[in-house]
DNA sequence: CTGTTAGCGCTTTCAT
DNA sequence: ATGAAAGCGCTAACAG
């Protein structure tokens, strides 16, 4: 059933079925009513793909992010989707992976799909910007960043100011007297760097003692934690407290404190990052810092939906994590 | 930069150029290279609107999820992305929120972008057979279920045998020497009514005590199986075991075991069931059922891709679960 | 082997 | 207020 079919059974030519559809004031109350009727009865609906070839606005964002099984990934995207979907748009979310050839395909084929605009989810995308074939693909479409940044003038930013919240963690520690303290750190992306900044620091603002052994470099993991827990279980280095980059190694450490009898927060504390479930799972649940998705996914959209209507003209922003007291610290 | 440019370029007819472009064997050597250069040099690709409106197949599926943020979707979620994409798919994922009008709305709009075939993830999917909106949509495409059912002829499945795997737990259990078993169930899908069955029927199986009151609704969180827990330990009922339609609930009632002192398990036993994130998390770390979403995922693709292909017709499947032992039971 | 031409289903002038 | 006709960028007969 197209344009052509309904125009027939409505008596009228497809132009005027083409202006009832796309709600033009130009149209007899009485042709509108007899068109509308055949496009009730047939519950029709315009082909989107003819529509895209004249060019036209889609109303549709796509949502790309490296691994949505991360939850502080599926919690952005998830709110990002619910938010353009209430405002009438389509989202397509897209799982690249870690190749920036993959994401340039997705990115191209939605350029292709006329998206009137792109998030992209996670600092890892930062490296986009490095690579040539993708700057074309970004250049005439509006693109918003969740917790990352793009040196390209149409590509703005929602950030969290990760060295602001590693900074509220070793700020509640000190205060609570503890004054060896050690970081993981979890993976080397921006915001990985920009939180392990903040732990030096802030060590640097107390004047406490903070030496390359005082960073560990951690897997993103259950394991990963519990090795690190390990590793300083059995080494030299004093210490009382352990922020963590990453709730999930977090709860690794915890685990392995636990498991070697020491008392959490007692004997030593431990705050972990992103207010996640595994931060409420564990037992004591973990103290962290809530680096708000939601939040992020909303202003995103905002941003993004600014910029794709033209309304506001959003500058790219930062947000600030804040802490949330679990039992290990 | 479209076809008629190319071809202009290169000095020949956009017929050549779409032979090129589709790989066509009907070119001379020549000729090909002549065009591929002007290919090339403009990184050119074709518009996939333009092709979408021949009516081609656009080697496009689309992913359909409740909520991405259930970690038990995003990894089926993720591996059937993966691996259509390991195929050469482009895949759109789509996060439906609760209400069927908006997976009709997507259903629709892939429908109308030439989607080659669909994936419903989540027993949830099950209701859309009911709705007459939707069946239209569903009956020309192929459409595979992961952990669901649709009673049209186009939609095949694949099933996880839930009801065998809370069997294998409470078997698990008894082999323990555990009498008095309860049961928490967690919301009302087709799959979590399977597993209920699953329960009662191996308490029949062994002879063992199982009356309404050995089967609680919880909430699927945390605070679910903490609430649970709670109950249990007020209650009148004994039991020495319990057995949760999911992790995170499972993950709640440990908590709320190991605050009243009780020793797990020793003195309660939990086993939970999806194998996530949450049950390694738990210390001890949970004993608990993996019903395989990777492996679903991989078999969604292969029944897909069979029918879109044409190739392979599988009928639908199912697999079974098995029991993960944690420190739990 | 290559070019010409007719659509695909829609929107949009331009007439009437 | 309505209709006729020209595309949008591509593929697929059909000719040569």
């Amino acid at each position: 059933m197209n344009i052509y079919d309904v125009a027939r059974e409505a008596g009228v030519s497809i132009s005027t079925v083409s202006r009832v559809l796309n709600h033009r004031e130009t149209v007899s109350a009485a042709t509108r009513a007899k068109v509308e009727a055949v496009l009730a009865r047939h519950d029709y609906a315009p082909s989107a793909i003819a529509r895209g070839m004249m060019g036209k606005p889609m109303r549709m964002v796509a949502v790309l992010t490296v691994d949505l099984r991360e939850p502080h990934y599926a919690r952005t995207v998830y709110t990002i989707e619910r938010e353009f979907s209430r405002r009438g748009y389509e989202v397509t979310i897209c799982n690249t992976g870690d190749s920036v050839d993959e994401t340039a395909k997705y990115l191209r084929s939605m350029r292709d799909k006329q998206a009137d605009g792109f998030v992209l989810v996670g600092s890892v995308f930062d490296r986009l910007g490095r690579d040539g074939a993708v700057e074309p693909l970004l250049r005439r479409v509006p693109v918003v960043l969740a917790n990352g940044a793009l040196p390209l003038p149409g590509a703005y930013s929602v950030l969290v100011d990760d060295r602001y919240g590693v900074g509220l963690a070793v700020d509640h520690l000190v205060a609570q007297g503890h004054r060896d303290i050690v970081y993981l750190k979890v993976l080397d992306t921006d915001s990985a760097r920009a939180k392990r900044d903040g732990f030096v620091q802030a060590m640097a603002r107390h004047g406490l003692p903070c030496t390359d052994a005082h960073v560990l470099e951690v897997e993103k993991s259950l394991d990963g934690g519990l090795a690190a827990a390990k590793t300083l279980l059995e080494g030299a280095l004093p210490f009382t407290a352990v922020v963590c980059g990453e709730d999930v190694a977090a709860a690794g450490a915890l685990k392995g404190f636990l498991r070697a009898g020491l008392r959490v927060p007692q004997d030593v504390a431990v705050i972990g990052y992103n207010n996640s479930e595994y931060a409420r799972t564990c037992e004591p649940q973990l103290t962290t810092v809530d680096n708000k998705p939601e939040t992020v996914g909303m202003l995103c959209v905002q941003l993004l939906a600014g910029r794709i209507e033209g309304t506001g003209e959003y500058p790219s922003l930062t947000i600030q994590p804040e802490l949330v007291r679990g039992g290990t610290a």
